[in-house]
DNA sequence: ACTTACACCTGCCAGC
DNA sequence: TGCTGGCAGGTGTAAG
């Protein structure tokens, strides 16, 4: 479910709630809430402080004052709330991590919070890893981000300009520029009017800019907005939805006008995964 | 070295 | 009412 905008606004609602704050005590309540290749269990972060809370496209993950980082991938349909020890419990909450001493509370009371990893879907994780220059392993072969500095947006162009697959697929692909997912994929191609099948050899240098610079647009809008919530699966930390999902063209949209020029939207199955566009507008 | 197909899950909704 | 198939925001992997 979510994608940068909305792992970035659950990023920043945790920075809010949980930085300095030491975890004293944590639990899984499914076996598949542990990576398997987690080298420890998530006990290991008890006694833990947390330093900062990270991201790299839809990989979140915590800095603590150890050698080791916990990481965090929501998958398609993963949560992270803070709330108090004492609020009711979730049907799918798989994990949680106890806080000794925060701050703040979203409640601004001063019960004692946790923060609760929530998935129905349980393609989602977390994982206690090694770093490397501050990277944790599994985010290792991820690319950066467009909001990241050391983005370089012409050596992304070049790569993208070399490759044989649709420009969907390759903006999709998390090795190549990470953070786009399904809804803002289709979205920066209907921004850059391009047919998510076109081959990307096939485009031109300033077509593929336009995709790249258009996916940062519609990422950076809707991170203002809180995100894209079309159902109860993505929340923000305190449980609350975010407002983007009005301002999509196309995702979502088959068979509504186009905005431009009024032809219908139309969707496509390409890759596993419904595309949406404007038949028009994206030849 | 790339690219694609599929598996991994649960739940909801439309249609019969 | 209850079944079935299709669909859902992602990623790692295996095979071509």
């Amino acid at each position: 479910m979510p994608e940068l905008p909305e792992v970035e606004t659950v990023r920043a609602g945790l920075e809010r709630y949980v930085v300095g704050a030491k975890i004293s005590a944590a639990q899984t309540f499914h076996p598949r809430a542990l990576k398997t290749t987690s080298i420890a269990t998530l006990k290991s972060v008890i006694g833990a402080k947390i330093i900062a809370v990270n991201r790299r496209g839809k990989f979140l993950w915590f800095e603590l004052d150890r050698e080791f980082a916990l990481v965090a991938h929501l998958g398609m349909s993963g949560q992270l709330l803070v709330q108090p020890i004492t609020s009711p419990k979730h049907l799918h909450l798989r994990a949680n991590l106890v806080l000794g001493n925060s701050l703040i509370s979203p409640k601004k009371s001063r019960e004692k919070i946790e923060i609760r990893f929530i998935d129905q879907r349980t393609f989602g994780w977390l994982s206690v890893e090694e770093q490397s220059n501050g990277i944790p392993t599994s985010v290792a072969h991820i690319a950066y981000d467009p909001f990241e500095h050391e983005f370089d947006l012409k050596a992304v162009i070049s790569d993208l300009k070399r490759r044989k697959s649709a420009i969907k697929s390759a903006i999709l692909n998390q090795g190549i520029i990470s953070g786009i997912g399904n809804i803002y994929a289709d979205e920066a191609l209907w921004r850059a009017r391009l047919h998510p099948e076109i081959i990307c050899g096939d485009l031109t240098e300033d077509e593929i800019k336009k995709v790249v610079l258009s996916a940062k647009a519609v990422m950076k809008s809707a991170i203002k907005a809180g995100g894209t919530s079309f159902d109860e699966q993505y929340k923000n930390v305190n449980g609350e939805s975010g407002y983007f999902s009005r301002s999509l063209s196309v995702y979502g949209r088959e068979g509504e006008p186009c905005s431009r020029c009024a032809t219908l939207v139309r969707r496509i199955a390409f890759a596993n995964r419904s595309s949406h566009f404007c038949p028009r507008c994206q030849r």
